[in-house]
DNA sequence: GTTAGATATCACAATACGTAACAAGAAATT
DNA sequence: AATTTCTTGTTACGTATTGTGATATCTAAC
């Protein structure tokens, strides 16, 4: 899951601390190659721990973030980002999408830039950080209370914003799923999802197989109520099966790059 | 997309504090051709940021639109930092205090850590970026569409927001005051900051006596409906007597030097 | 109105950089 | 022990950025 992450932290505390650092640099202080710097840094930019420039990387001038939230990031990384790169063949040019604030919906932000122009509705402060500085992306942020664990913004400020919206297409994900049910673990996270729910003309799910057979509290809804059900593999096959015959729009998703 | 913006955005910075520069001297001061020069400032004027003249680039507001907010808290920091101080002597702890979109407010951020724990309600993300770190502060974010040039959110979802809030304490801030009046440039945020206004129990405004004389289109609000008005020194003892004949509740603030 | 000088833009070439694809080695799993 | 998975390095190719020189445009002075 998370081999090696000591020298990706490294990189990320020695970037932070000298603001901008260039490839090559951190390439001969680590003793790597400078293929294996893209790759880390490109993980770090994902998390938005960092930005990318040309021929070397800064640290986010916004900053340092929760390292709760940074640990779940890194969680599963590689499905989540074949997640993103999937739910894009679903967003067309012009549209008015929305990202929940789960960490899977938030990789689709910084490739969002490939869709342009857009308006992108959110309540995730990580892709609101993303796409504030995208020319092309039109921002509105749904206001609320922040939490950090989630580090987005909740509550009925957030629901009452919902309420007078209304997108083309919702990204959005769940904690656990069980039978033909999405569920999730704090009730305030349900009720603005089922708020963005309510909002969305199309609505597609992003899961990672992990998320089968986990538990957790509050119904969100049936996974038959989504237009689109992306799963990375790794699924039984079984469950696929079963699944699809109940009605579920189940699409899956590879993980090793085509 | 957007590589390479280091040098950009310390091209913006330069400019934005020198408020007008000749490309030449860019091209020497960064040690790149004039062309590149061109095609950096090309992106920034397309965003918005600066002005193209014949043989220099100007930050100078243009019109009836502000400048770009980097220029912005770049200007009488100093004022505003000791603006700032002052305002908190106005905060108690555990009240629910509101910060508008302006740099000024914005300053005030950082210190609230002093007076926690406080809820605070704010439309900027400069703001929020600060406080989303501080453990004992509730943050509240208004949404609302994201405006490049104030770093803020701005717009209905915004007023909407703010109807349903009522606050201790509103600090904010003008872009002039002439006679009795402050006055703003834009008129979205002029909508702004009377609903935040019309939200909260007590508001004091925070002004550095540059503000005095200038011209802006929207009036704002009469000084007297503030409960305090905190205003640098520099302005002609003249004018404080007279504001203060008026009812207006000023209140002298010293810029204290480092 | 015209012209000289300066400035902006265009087109092309050179260089540096990023990324995909494949192969090899290490670690973990069965 | 065999197999799989993960990580890293190398190569090759596409892309981005920059500079140079030529051409077009602007400004100001006459």
């Amino acid at each position: 899951m998370t081999p090696e992450r000591t020298r990706i932290e490294a990189i990320a505390d020695f970037v932070t601390q000298r603001g901008e650092v260039r490839i090559d640099e951190l390439a001969a202080h680590f003793g790597v190659s400078r293929m294996t710097i893209h790759r880390d840094i490109d993980r770090l930019a994902q998390q938005g721990v960092l930005r990318k420039l040309h021929g070397s990387v800064s640290a986010q001038p916004s900053g340092i973030y929760e390292s709760h939230f940074r640990y779940r990031s890194g969680v599963a990384s590689r499905e989540k980002q074949a997640l993103a790169e999937a739910a894009l063949s679903h967003i067309q040019p012009g549209q008015v999408i929305m990202l929940d604030d789960s960490t899977t919906a938030s990789a689709v932000a910084p490739l969002l830039g490939a869709c342009a122009p857009l308006t992108v509705v959110t309540n995730s402060v990580t892709a609101s950080n993303v796409l504030r500085e995208m020319d092309e992306i039109d921002l509105i942020s749904v206001g609320g209370q922040y939490h950090r664990t989630y580090n987005a913004y909740i509550g009925h400020l957030c629901l009452n914003a919902l309420r007078g919206l209304r997108t083309d297409l919702l990204i959005c994900s769940a904690s656990a799923v069980q039978g033909l049910s999405a569920f999730i673990q704090d009730q305030q996270v349900v009720a603005v999802k089922q708020a963005m729910m309510a909002a969305a003309a199309r609505k597609i799910l992003l899961l990672d197989h992990s998320k089968f057979g986990k538990t957790a509290l509050h119904l969100l809804e049936d996974l038959t109520a989504f237009d689109a059900v992306l799963v990375t593999d790794g699924l039984p096959p079984a469950e696929a099966v079963w699944l699809e015959k109940a009605g579920v729009p189940l699409m899956l998703v590879r993980t090793t790059r085509t």
